[in-house]
DNA sequence: TCAATAACCAAGTGATTTAGTCAAGTATTA
DNA sequence: TAATACTTGACTAAATCACTTGGTTATTGA
Protein backbone atom coordinates (compact mmCIF):
# COMPACT_ATOMS: atom_id res chain seq x y z
CA UNK A 1 0.00 0.00 0.00
CA UNK A 2 2.87 2.17 0.66
CA UNK A 3 4.26 1.33 -2.79
CA UNK A 4 1.47 2.38 -4.17
CA UNK A 5 1.24 5.13 -2.34
CA UNK A 6 4.32 6.48 -3.48
CA UNK A 7 3.88 5.51 -6.86
CA UNK A 8 0.30 5.91 -7.86
CA UNK A 9 0.74 9.60 -9.04
CA UNK A 10 0.42 8.77 -12.53
CA UNK A 11 -2.34 6.43 -12.92
CA UNK A 12 -3.02 2.99 -11.61
CA UNK A 13 0.25 0.76 -10.41
CA UNK A 14 1.04 -3.04 -12.10
CA UNK A 15 1.43 -5.70 -9.43
CA UNK A 16 4.45 -6.46 -11.51
CA UNK A 17 5.72 -3.25 -10.53
CA UNK A 18 5.18 -3.46 -7.01
CA UNK A 19 6.65 -7.06 -6.77
CA UNK A 20 9.75 -5.54 -8.51
CA UNK A 21 10.55 -2.96 -6.07
CA UNK A 22 8.86 -4.61 -2.49
CA UNK A 23 10.48 -7.86 -3.30
CA UNK A 24 7.05 -9.29 -2.83
CA UNK A 25 6.04 -12.89 -5.31
CA UNK A 26 3.71 -11.74 -8.37
CA UNK A 27 1.14 -14.61 -7.19
CA UNK A 28 1.44 -13.22 -3.50
CA UNK A 29 0.47 -9.99 -4.37
CA UNK A 30 -2.96 -10.73 -6.10
CA UNK A 31 -3.96 -12.29 -3.28
CA UNK A 32 -3.48 -9.40 -0.55
CA UNK A 33 -4.83 -7.03 -2.97
CA UNK A 34 -8.01 -9.35 -3.83
CA UNK A 35 -8.53 -8.52 -0.21
CA UNK A 36 -7.50 -5.24 -0.08
CA UNK A 37 -10.33 -4.38 -3.60
CA UNK A 38 -12.88 -6.67 -1.10
CA UNK A 39 -12.04 -3.86 1.33
CA UNK A 40 -12.63 -1.09 -0.59
CA UNK A 41 -8.91 0.36 0.12
CA UNK A 42 -8.12 0.04 -3.81
CA UNK A 43 -9.65 0.39 -7.11
CA UNK A 44 -8.59 -1.95 -9.60
CA UNK A 45 -8.38 -1.23 -13.88
CA UNK A 46 -7.99 -4.09 -16.09
CA UNK A 47 -5.86 -4.73 -19.47
CA UNK A 48 -2.91 -3.28 -20.45
CA UNK A 49 -1.88 -0.71 -18.18
CA UNK A 50 -3.72 -1.13 -16.06
CA UNK A 51 -3.13 -2.14 -12.30
CA UNK A 52 -4.02 -0.83 -8.68
CA UNK A 53 -5.29 2.83 -7.32
CA UNK A 54 -5.40 3.40 -3.79
CA UNK A 55 -9.75 4.21 -3.28
CA UNK A 56 -9.04 6.77 -0.74
CA UNK A 57 -6.75 10.00 -0.16
CA UNK A 58 -3.24 9.19 1.31
CA UNK A 59 -4.48 10.67 4.84
CA UNK A 60 -7.56 8.58 5.00
CA UNK A 61 -6.20 5.49 4.60
CA UNK A 62 -4.72 4.31 7.96
CA UNK A 63 -2.60 1.11 8.59
CA UNK A 64 -4.98 -0.44 11.08
CA UNK A 65 -7.79 -0.53 8.25
CA UNK A 66 -5.05 -2.14 5.94
CA UNK A 67 -3.39 -4.83 8.45
CA UNK A 68 -7.74 -5.77 9.15
CA UNK A 69 -8.01 -6.30 5.40
CA UNK A 70 -5.31 -8.57 4.81
CA UNK A 71 -5.19 -10.41 8.63
CA UNK A 72 -8.52 -9.44 10.15
CA UNK A 73 -7.31 -9.27 13.39
CA UNK A 74 -4.73 -7.72 16.03
CA UNK A 75 -6.23 -8.85 19.17
CA UNK A 76 -3.86 -10.60 21.13
CA UNK A 77 -6.60 -12.83 23.52
CA UNK A 78 -6.18 -16.61 23.21
CA UNK A 79 -10.05 -16.18 22.85
CA UNK A 80 -10.76 -13.26 20.39
CA UNK A 81 -11.81 -10.94 22.88
CA UNK A 82 -14.50 -13.33 23.96
CA UNK A 83 -13.54 -14.18 27.21
CA UNK A 84 -13.93 -18.16 27.27
CA UNK A 85 -10.23 -18.82 27.27
CA UNK A 86 -10.32 -20.92 30.00
CA UNK A 87 -12.78 -23.64 29.32
CA UNK A 88 -15.98 -21.37 29.25
CA UNK A 89 -14.45 -18.95 31.90
CA UNK A 90 -12.24 -16.15 31.45
CA UNK A 91 -9.02 -16.61 32.28
CA UNK A 92 -6.99 -13.92 34.58
CA UNK A 93 -4.70 -12.22 32.10
CA UNK A 94 -7.50 -11.55 29.83
CA UNK A 95 -7.99 -7.87 30.95
CA UNK A 96 -4.16 -7.30 30.11
CA UNK A 97 -4.16 -8.84 26.70
CA UNK A 98 -7.09 -6.76 26.08
CA UNK A 99 -5.76 -3.46 26.80
CA UNK A 100 -2.37 -4.55 24.80
CA UNK A 101 -4.62 -4.98 22.36
CA UNK A 102 -6.67 -1.95 22.57
CA UNK A 103 -3.31 -0.18 22.41
CA UNK A 104 -1.60 -1.41 19.59
CA UNK A 105 -5.04 -0.90 17.64
CA UNK A 106 -4.94 3.05 18.89
CA UNK A 107 -1.32 3.06 17.93
CA UNK A 108 -1.95 1.54 13.99
CA UNK A 109 -5.50 3.47 13.98
CA UNK A 110 -3.01 6.59 14.73
CA UNK A 111 -1.15 5.98 11.22
CA UNK A 112 -2.21 6.62 7.65
CA UNK A 113 -0.20 6.13 4.42
CA UNK A 114 0.10 9.82 4.61
CA UNK A 115 2.05 9.59 7.46
CA UNK A 116 4.39 6.97 6.68
CA UNK A 117 4.62 9.07 3.10
CA UNK A 118 6.41 12.18 4.95
CA UNK A 119 8.73 10.39 6.94
CA UNK A 120 12.09 11.36 5.62
CA UNK A 121 13.65 7.59 6.33
CA UNK A 122 10.49 6.10 4.04
CA UNK A 123 11.61 8.58 1.14
CA UNK A 124 14.77 7.68 0.96
CA UNK A 125 14.41 3.60 0.93
CA UNK A 126 12.08 4.89 -1.82
CA UNK A 127 14.33 6.40 -3.35
CA UNK A 128 17.08 3.77 -3.55
CA UNK A 129 14.17 1.25 -4.44
CA UNK A 130 13.53 3.41 -7.37
CA UNK A 131 16.81 3.63 -8.64
CA UNK A 132 18.08 -0.04 -8.32
CA UNK A 133 14.74 -0.87 -10.16
CA UNK A 134 15.94 1.47 -12.77
CA UNK A 135 19.03 0.37 -13.72
CA UNK A 136 17.75 -3.41 -13.76
CA UNK A 137 15.56 -2.57 -16.12
CA UNK A 138 17.78 -0.77 -18.18
CA UNK A 139 19.57 -4.14 -19.07
CA UNK A 140 16.12 -6.65 -20.07
CA UNK A 141 12.69 -6.36 -21.86
CA UNK A 142 9.43 -6.90 -20.49
CA UNK A 143 10.42 -9.89 -18.34
CA UNK A 144 7.62 -11.23 -16.73
CA UNK A 145 8.93 -13.35 -14.06
CA UNK A 146 6.41 -15.32 -11.79
CA UNK A 147 8.06 -16.77 -9.23
CA UNK A 148 10.53 -14.09 -7.17
CA UNK A 149 12.68 -14.60 -4.72
CA UNK A 150 10.98 -14.85 -1.09
CA UNK A 151 11.77 -13.42 1.94
CA UNK A 152 11.81 -15.12 5.61
CA UNK A 153 8.01 -14.69 7.26
CA UNK A 154 7.70 -11.78 9.67
CA UNK A 155 5.82 -12.06 12.91
CA UNK A 156 5.28 -10.65 16.50
CA UNK A 157 6.85 -12.52 18.93
CA UNK A 158 5.25 -11.96 21.85
CA UNK A 159 3.02 -14.57 23.14
CA UNK A 160 1.24 -14.56 26.17
CA UNK A 161 1.33 -17.79 28.12
CA UNK A 162 -2.31 -18.00 28.95
CA UNK A 163 -4.95 -15.26 27.93
CA UNK B 1 3.46 -15.21 37.66
CA UNK B 2 0.56 -13.77 38.12
CA UNK B 3 -0.82 -17.18 40.10
CA UNK B 4 1.94 -17.47 42.11
CA UNK B 5 1.14 -13.11 43.09
CA UNK B 6 -2.26 -14.32 44.14
CA UNK B 7 -1.29 -17.40 46.03
CA UNK B 8 2.59 -17.23 47.34
CA UNK B 9 1.29 -15.58 50.41
CA UNK B 10 2.37 -18.58 52.84
CA UNK B 11 5.40 -20.08 51.71
CA UNK B 12 6.40 -21.41 48.15
CA UNK B 13 3.87 -22.46 45.76
CA UNK B 14 4.16 -25.73 43.86
CA UNK B 15 3.60 -25.80 40.00
CA UNK B 16 0.69 -28.49 40.75
CA UNK B 17 -0.98 -26.32 42.19
CA UNK B 18 -1.03 -23.78 39.40
CA UNK B 19 -1.53 -26.19 36.60
CA UNK B 20 -4.75 -27.37 38.85
CA UNK B 21 -5.75 -23.62 38.95
CA UNK B 22 -4.76 -22.28 35.40
CA UNK B 23 -5.07 -25.25 33.09
CA UNK B 24 -1.69 -25.35 32.29
CA UNK B 25 0.25 -28.83 31.98
CA UNK B 26 2.17 -29.10 34.60
CA UNK B 27 5.27 -30.08 32.43
CA UNK B 28 4.60 -27.30 30.15
CA UNK B 29 4.42 -25.04 33.34
CA UNK B 30 7.65 -26.61 33.93
CA UNK B 31 9.83 -25.35 30.77
CA UNK B 32 8.46 -22.03 31.73
CA UNK B 33 9.19 -22.04 35.07
CA UNK B 34 12.83 -23.15 33.99
CA UNK B 35 13.19 -20.31 32.00
CA UNK B 36 11.88 -17.58 34.81
CA UNK B 37 13.91 -19.12 37.52
CA UNK B 38 16.91 -18.61 34.82
CA UNK B 39 15.83 -15.33 34.51
CA UNK B 40 15.89 -14.45 37.86
CA UNK B 41 11.98 -13.88 38.29
CA UNK B 42 11.42 -16.36 40.76
CA UNK B 43 13.67 -18.88 43.49
CA UNK B 44 12.89 -22.00 43.52
CA UNK B 45 12.41 -24.66 46.39
CA UNK B 46 12.64 -28.81 46.43
CA UNK B 47 11.32 -31.21 48.28
CA UNK B 48 7.97 -31.96 49.72
CA UNK B 49 6.49 -28.57 50.44
CA UNK B 50 8.65 -27.02 47.92
CA UNK B 51 7.53 -24.86 44.97
CA UNK B 52 8.72 -21.36 43.38
CA UNK B 53 8.25 -17.91 44.90
CA UNK B 54 8.77 -14.84 43.49
CA UNK B 55 12.19 -13.34 43.78
CA UNK B 56 11.06 -9.62 43.72
CA UNK B 57 8.39 -7.12 45.18
CA UNK B 58 5.08 -7.66 43.27
CA UNK B 59 5.52 -4.13 42.16
CA UNK B 60 9.04 -4.81 40.98
CA UNK B 61 8.08 -7.49 38.74
CA UNK B 62 6.84 -6.14 35.01
CA UNK B 63 4.84 -7.81 32.34
CA UNK B 64 7.80 -7.29 29.81
CA UNK B 65 10.53 -8.87 31.65
CA UNK B 66 8.06 -12.09 32.43
CA UNK B 67 7.42 -12.03 28.36
CA UNK B 68 11.27 -11.76 27.62
CA UNK B 69 12.42 -14.26 29.89
CA UNK B 70 9.63 -16.37 28.57
CA UNK B 71 9.69 -15.37 24.41
CA UNK B 72 12.58 -13.31 24.36
CA UNK B 73 11.14 -10.84 21.90
CA UNK B 74 7.88 -8.72 21.51
CA UNK B 75 9.63 -7.64 18.50
CA UNK B 76 7.26 -6.74 14.95
CA UNK B 77 10.11 -6.33 12.21
CA UNK B 78 10.87 -9.37 10.62
CA UNK B 79 14.61 -8.25 10.72
CA UNK B 80 14.09 -8.40 14.23
CA UNK B 81 15.45 -4.96 14.43
CA UNK B 82 18.65 -5.23 12.62
CA UNK B 83 17.12 -3.28 9.64
CA UNK B 84 18.19 -5.93 7.04
CA UNK B 85 14.80 -6.57 5.81
CA UNK B 86 14.85 -6.93 2.03
CA UNK B 87 17.62 -8.78 1.77
CA UNK B 88 20.01 -6.72 3.16
CA UNK B 89 18.63 -3.09 2.50
CA UNK B 90 15.86 -1.79 4.94
CA UNK B 91 12.31 -2.38 4.12
CA UNK B 92 9.59 0.66 3.63
CA UNK B 93 8.12 -0.24 6.49
CA UNK B 94 10.43 -1.16 8.73
CA UNK B 95 10.12 2.11 10.74
CA UNK B 96 6.76 1.74 11.00
CA UNK B 97 6.95 -1.58 12.83
CA UNK B 98 9.60 -0.57 14.67
CA UNK B 99 7.89 2.11 16.21
CA UNK B 100 4.80 -0.69 17.30
CA UNK B 101 7.29 -2.99 18.92
CA UNK B 102 8.48 0.38 21.19
CA UNK B 103 5.00 1.08 21.71
CA UNK B 104 4.19 -2.57 22.95
CA UNK B 105 7.30 -2.68 24.77
CA UNK B 106 6.17 0.41 26.45
CA UNK B 107 3.00 -0.39 27.32
CA UNK B 108 4.24 -4.16 28.58
CA UNK B 109 7.08 -2.56 30.86
CA UNK B 110 4.75 0.28 32.57
CA UNK B 111 2.28 -3.05 33.86
CA UNK B 112 3.45 -4.76 37.46
CA UNK B 113 2.15 -7.76 38.93
CA UNK B 114 0.81 -5.38 41.51
CA UNK B 115 -0.80 -3.42 39.00
CA UNK B 116 -2.41 -6.87 37.88
CA UNK B 117 -3.28 -7.88 41.70
CA UNK B 118 -4.98 -4.38 42.20
CA UNK B 119 -7.90 -5.21 39.17
CA UNK B 120 -10.96 -5.89 40.38
CA UNK B 121 -11.34 -7.94 37.34
CA UNK B 122 -8.34 -10.19 38.02
CA UNK B 123 -9.29 -10.43 41.92
CA UNK B 124 -12.80 -11.61 40.87
CA UNK B 125 -11.47 -14.31 38.51
CA UNK B 126 -8.72 -15.66 40.81
CA UNK B 127 -11.95 -15.87 43.84
CA UNK B 128 -13.92 -18.34 41.30
CA UNK B 129 -10.62 -20.11 40.60
CA UNK B 130 -10.07 -21.05 44.72
CA UNK B 131 -13.42 -22.12 45.17
CA UNK B 132 -13.65 -24.69 42.49
CA UNK B 133 -10.58 -25.92 43.22
CA UNK B 134 -11.65 -26.52 46.66
CA UNK B 135 -14.21 -28.27 45.63
CA UNK B 136 -12.51 -30.28 43.23
CA UNK B 137 -10.12 -31.74 46.15
CA UNK B 138 -12.67 -31.93 48.60
CA UNK B 139 -13.36 -35.50 46.10
CA UNK B 140 -9.84 -36.61 45.74
CA UNK B 141 -6.92 -37.74 47.53
CA UNK B 142 -3.02 -36.55 46.05
CA UNK B 143 -4.40 -37.07 42.44
CA UNK B 144 -0.88 -36.54 40.76
CA UNK B 145 -2.14 -35.72 37.25
CA UNK B 146 0.80 -35.05 35.13
CA UNK B 147 -1.29 -34.98 31.74
CA UNK B 148 -3.78 -32.08 31.90
CA UNK B 149 -6.62 -30.93 29.57
CA UNK B 150 -4.54 -28.90 27.04
CA UNK B 151 -6.36 -25.56 25.17
CA UNK B 152 -6.31 -24.25 21.58
CA UNK B 153 -2.74 -22.04 21.88
CA UNK B 154 -2.82 -18.14 21.86
CA UNK B 155 -1.28 -16.33 19.55
CA UNK B 156 -1.00 -12.48 18.09
CA UNK B 157 -3.17 -12.26 15.08
CA UNK B 158 -1.54 -9.46 13.44
CA UNK B 159 0.98 -9.43 10.76
CA UNK B 160 3.13 -7.01 8.95
CA UNK B 161 3.08 -8.07 5.33
CA UNK B 162 6.58 -7.06 5.23
CA UNK B 163 8.90 -5.40 7.84
C1' DT C 1 17.00 -45.86 55.11
C1' DC C 2 13.35 -45.44 52.18
C1' DA C 3 9.51 -43.65 49.93
C1' DA C 4 7.07 -39.67 48.63
C1' DT C 5 7.31 -35.14 46.81
C1' DA C 6 8.61 -31.68 43.76
C1' DA C 7 11.97 -29.30 41.05
C1' DC C 8 14.98 -30.06 36.96
C1' DC C 9 16.13 -31.43 32.12
C1' DA C 10 16.27 -32.78 27.05
C1' DA C 11 14.21 -34.29 23.20
C1' DG C 12 10.27 -34.95 20.55
C1' DT C 13 5.33 -34.13 18.64
C1' DG C 14 1.35 -32.22 16.47
C1' DA C 15 -1.86 -28.62 15.34
C1' DT C 16 -1.99 -24.23 13.40
C1' DT C 17 -0.51 -20.36 10.87
C1' DT C 18 1.32 -17.93 7.13
C1' DA C 19 4.08 -16.64 3.38
C1' DG C 20 4.25 -18.22 -0.87
C1' DT C 21 3.24 -21.29 -5.25
C1' DC C 22 0.59 -23.33 -9.11
C1' DA C 23 -2.70 -23.62 -12.46
C1' DA C 24 -6.20 -22.50 -14.04
C1' DG C 25 -9.44 -18.91 -15.44
C1' DT C 26 -11.89 -13.88 -17.10
C1' DA C 27 -11.89 -8.97 -18.48
C1' DT C 28 -9.84 -5.19 -21.18
C1' DT C 29 -7.61 -2.76 -24.69
C1' DA C 30 -4.03 -1.70 -28.25
C1' DT D 1 -7.13 -11.10 -31.42
C1' DA D 2 -3.22 -11.37 -28.80
C1' DA D 3 -1.14 -9.47 -24.98
C1' DT D 4 -1.75 -7.67 -20.57
C1' DA D 5 -3.59 -7.70 -16.15
C1' DC D 6 -6.69 -9.08 -12.65
C1' DT D 7 -9.31 -13.29 -10.25
C1' DT D 8 -9.80 -17.48 -7.96
C1' DG D 9 -9.01 -21.69 -5.49
C1' DA D 10 -6.32 -25.28 -4.06
C1' DC D 11 -2.04 -26.52 -2.53
C1' DT D 12 2.75 -26.48 -0.03
C1' DA D 13 6.69 -25.76 2.93
C1' DA D 14 8.45 -23.93 6.88
C1' DA D 15 8.09 -22.15 11.30
C1' DT D 16 6.11 -21.58 15.73
C1' DC D 17 4.37 -22.86 19.97
C1' DA D 18 1.81 -25.22 23.27
C1' DC D 19 2.42 -29.42 25.02
C1' DT D 20 4.14 -34.45 25.98
C1' DT D 21 7.38 -38.15 27.22
C1' DG D 22 10.51 -40.01 29.99
C1' DG D 23 13.54 -39.46 32.59
C1' DT D 24 17.10 -37.43 36.91
C1' DT D 25 18.16 -35.08 41.20
C1' DA D 26 17.33 -32.91 45.64
C1' DT D 27 14.69 -32.66 50.05
C1' DT D 28 11.81 -34.11 53.63
C1' DG D 29 9.38 -37.00 56.96
C1' DA D 30 8.20 -41.49 58.61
Amino acid sequence: MLDLALHGGRGPVSLADIAGRQHISLAYLEQLFGKLRRAGLVGSVRGPGGGYRLARELDAVYVAEIIGAVDESVDTTRCQGAGDCQGGETCLTHSLWEDLSEQILGFLRGVSLADLVARGEVRRIAGCQDRKLDSRQAGKRHGKARAKPSQTPPRIAATPVAG
